[in-house]
DNA sequence: TCCTAAGCGAGACGGTACGTCTTGTCTTCCA
DNA sequence: TGGAAGACAAGACGTACCGTCTCGCTTAGGA
C-alpha cells in the first residue's frame, strides 16, 4: 500500500513490466545515491551502475538527471500541495499542520531527496510560491496590520518548510502532532495575530 | 576606497597590483554571471572570458569555483554573523533586525550572490547553524514551554533569512526599519513568548 | 518466374513464402541503398525501413549486414567465376571476354553492388585470387619471358575487372562484343605475347 | 630526411612541439593499426590508446578518422601524382615507371595504408581519375584505333596501380627497374600500339 | 477445416563508439 | 623571469547503432 501507483509516472511505456522495473530501480538508485553523496555529485553512470541497468537505457526513460528527479518527486509534491491548501486563515492550524508532518513521515526518503536536491533544481521553491500565493488570497480582504499580508504568507510557507527540514535533519524526534502544535504556536497563530488584527475565533 | 582590504583574501600574491586587479575582475564576473545564469551553470571558462583573463590564470588564484565564491562572501558573511549575534533574548529585536537589513542593503549584490549560490555550496546554512546554536545558548536556562528551545532557535534564524530572501527578491520594497519591525512582530516576539514562558492558556 | 530459385540461399526457413518475401525485400533494399548512399554508410535500420520489415527480423535471416551481401552476391560471383575459367592461354579471348560482359549486363545491379561494396568486404578480391591462380596454372609450363608469369596472371584478372568497372561506371556505352575485343587487344594478347614468348628485341 | 616536413600538415598549431609529437604518434598508430586490423575496424579510442594520448585530444587535431588519414596520405599522394604525370605517350615508360616503384618503396608503409584504406575513403580512386584524364589528354589528337582512347587511359592507370598492389602484397620481390620493365611490356607498350596505331619512334 | 508451429512487428535492453564539453595540470612562449 | 596562452589527460554527457531478447499477433501448411 505504501507504493500503490507506480502506474502513472511518465507518459510512454506504461504497460511493459520491464519498464516499470527499470524505472523503479533508477528511482531507488537516485534516492540512495543522492542521500549518500549529494544530487549534484551524481553521475548518470553512477545511477545506472547502482540500478544495474545499461547506461544508454537511462536516456530511453529520461532525457536527463533532472527528469528522473521530477518524476520521483511529482507525486509527493502534489501530496504536499494538497495538504498545504487547508492552511487558510480559519482552519485548525495544529491539525492541518500535523497532517503535513504525517505525510512527510510516510514519504521521508522522498522528502529528504526533495530537500537535498533543492539547490540545483528548485522544485520545492516554485511549488511553495504557489502555496504562498494561495494563502495570500485566503487571507485577503481581512483587516490590515503592521505586517504586510504578502510577507506573512511567504513567512508562513517558508518557516513551515524550514520546520520540516529541521525535523527530518534531526530524524523526526517528535511526533507529527507535536510538530503541528509547534507550527501553530510558532508560525500560524502569530502570523494571524499580526497580519489580521483580530484573530478569528475558532469556536 | 570602497574595497580597501583586499589584503587577506587568499594566501599568496598579496602585494602585486595586477593580482588585485585580476581578483576584482573575477569577483565582478562571478557576481554578474551568477545573477544572470545561476551559480551552477557557470563555467570557469565563462568567468575568465567575462573577466578578460586567461583560463589557466584562474587556477593561480583559486583552486576552484567555490574558492572564489568563498573569497567573495567571506567578508559579508562575517558582517552578517556579527549583526546576528545581538539577536539574543533580551535585545531590542526591531532595532537589531533593522541593522541586519541595513547591512543587506549595503551589500545587496553579494547577498544576492550568497542566496543564489546557496544550493550548491551551503555557506549560509553552515553559518546559520552557528547562529542558531548561539541563540540556543542565549535562551538557555529559561523556563520551558510547549515549543522546544532548539526548534525555536532554528526557526528564528531560518525565518529571518527567508525574510531577507523575500526582501531582496522583491527589490527591497520597505525600508530596513519596517523590516526590523516585521521581524520582531512575526518572528522574534512570538518565539520569545512561546519558547520562554508558558503560553497563556487559550481556553 | 524471373527469380525462380530463391530456394538455396540460406540454410533455414526454406519453405515459408513469407521468408522468401522478406529476403527478397531485404535484397532489393540493399541494392538500392548501397547505390544511393554507399555500403558502409548503410544502417541495418535503414535496410529494414526501406524493406518495410521489422528491425529484429533482419537478424532472424542474417547475422549481419555482410551476410546479406554475401547471400546476394554468391550466385553472381559463381557465374562470374565460371565465365572466367575459360580465359586460359588458348581460348578465343574476345569471345570468352564478351561472355563475361554479357553476364555483367544481365546482372548489372548486382555487379554494381559487388563493386560498390568491394572496399569493405573484399568478396571480389578473394574470388579473383582464385581466378588468377587458375590462369597461372593454365599458363604454366610455357616458355618464360621478361614478365614473370604470376604477375601476368594477376594483371589479366585485375585489368579485366578494372575494365568491367569502367564499363559499368560509364553505363555500358559499348556492346559486350566490343568490350571483348578491347579485352583481347589491351590485356590478353599482350599478356600472352609477353609472358609466354621471348619478346622480339627492340634494339 | 625521409620525414622532413612535418611542419605543414594541418592549418593550426604549427609551432608547438607537443602538437607535432601528438600528430606524429597518431600517424604512427594509424599506420600500425590499419595494417594490423584494417582501417574500418579502427576505433578512435584504439588510435589514442596506441598513440598514448587522451581520447579527446584526437579531436583537437582532426575532426574524424578520415581527416587523419588524409593528412597522412596527402604528401605521398602528391608525390605519386607527380611521378604519374610523365606517363604520357612519348616518355620512356620503363624509366618513368621505375621511378614510381622507387617512390612506392621509399614510402611503403604509407602506400600500404593508402591501399588498405582504399575501400572506405577512395582517396586513391579520385586521384587516379585525374591521372587518367591527363593521360587521355596527352594521347589525344593521335590517330584512332580499335580501342577507345578513354578506355586505354583508364586501363593504363588502373593496371599500373594493380601492379603496385601486387608488388606490395608480395613484399616487393623484384627491384623497381624490373617492375618498370614489366609495366612497359604489359601495359604501356600494348596500350600505345592498340590505341594509337603507329607507335611513335622513341629515337 | 482446423490447429499448431513459425514468422513476424514492436520495442526494451546491454553494450560500445562517437563527438562535445568541462575541469585542473603542465608546458611553452613572450614581454 | 613570471604571467598569459593553450595543449593535454581524464572523464561525463547525450546520441546512434548493434545484436539479443521477449511479447503477442498473424498466418501458412500439414493433420
Amino acid at each position: 500500500m505504501s507504493e500503490p501507483a507506480d502506474s502513472d509516472r511518465a507518459s510512454e511505456h506504461r504497460t511493459d513490466l520491464r519498464v516499470q522495473r527499470t524505472r523503479r530501480r533508477l528511482g531507488e538508485a537516485m534516492v540512495e545515491l543522492t542521500l549518500e553523496r549529494g544530487y549534484d555529485a551524481l553521475t548518470i553512470r553512477d545511477l545506472t551502475e547502482r540500478a544495474e541497468i545499461g547506461y544508454a537505457t537511462f536516456f530511453r526513460h529520461y532525457p536527463d538527471k533532472e527528469a528522473l528527479l521530477r518524476d520521483l518527486l511529482e507525486e509527493v509534491l502534489e501530496g504536499l500541495m494538497e495538504r498545504l491548501e487547508p492552511l487558510t486563515a480559519d482552519a485548525d492550524a495544529a491539525l492541518t499542520g500535523a497532517l503535513v508532518f504525517e505525510h512527510v513521515r510516510e514519504h521521508a526518503p522522498l522528502y529528504r531527496l526533495l530537500l537535498a536536491s533543492q539547490p540545483s533544481v528548485d522544485l520545492l521553491g516554485r511549488a511553495l510560491e504557489v502555496g504562498a500565493e494561495e494563502i495570500n488570497r485566503s487571507f485577503d480582504g481581512r483587516e490590515g496590520s503592521p505586517v504586510p499580508l504578502e510577507i506573512a504568507a511567504h513567512h508562513i510557507i517558508r518557516s513551515f518548510v524550514a520546520l520540516i527540514e529541521w525535523w527530518l535533519a534531526h530524524d523526526m524526534p517528535y511526533p507529527p502532532e507535536t510538530m503541528g502544535e509547534v507550527y501553530r504556536a510558532l508560525i500560524m497563530d502569530p502570523a494571524r495575530e499580526v497580519a489580521l488584527a483580530p484573530r478569528p475565533s475558532r469556536a
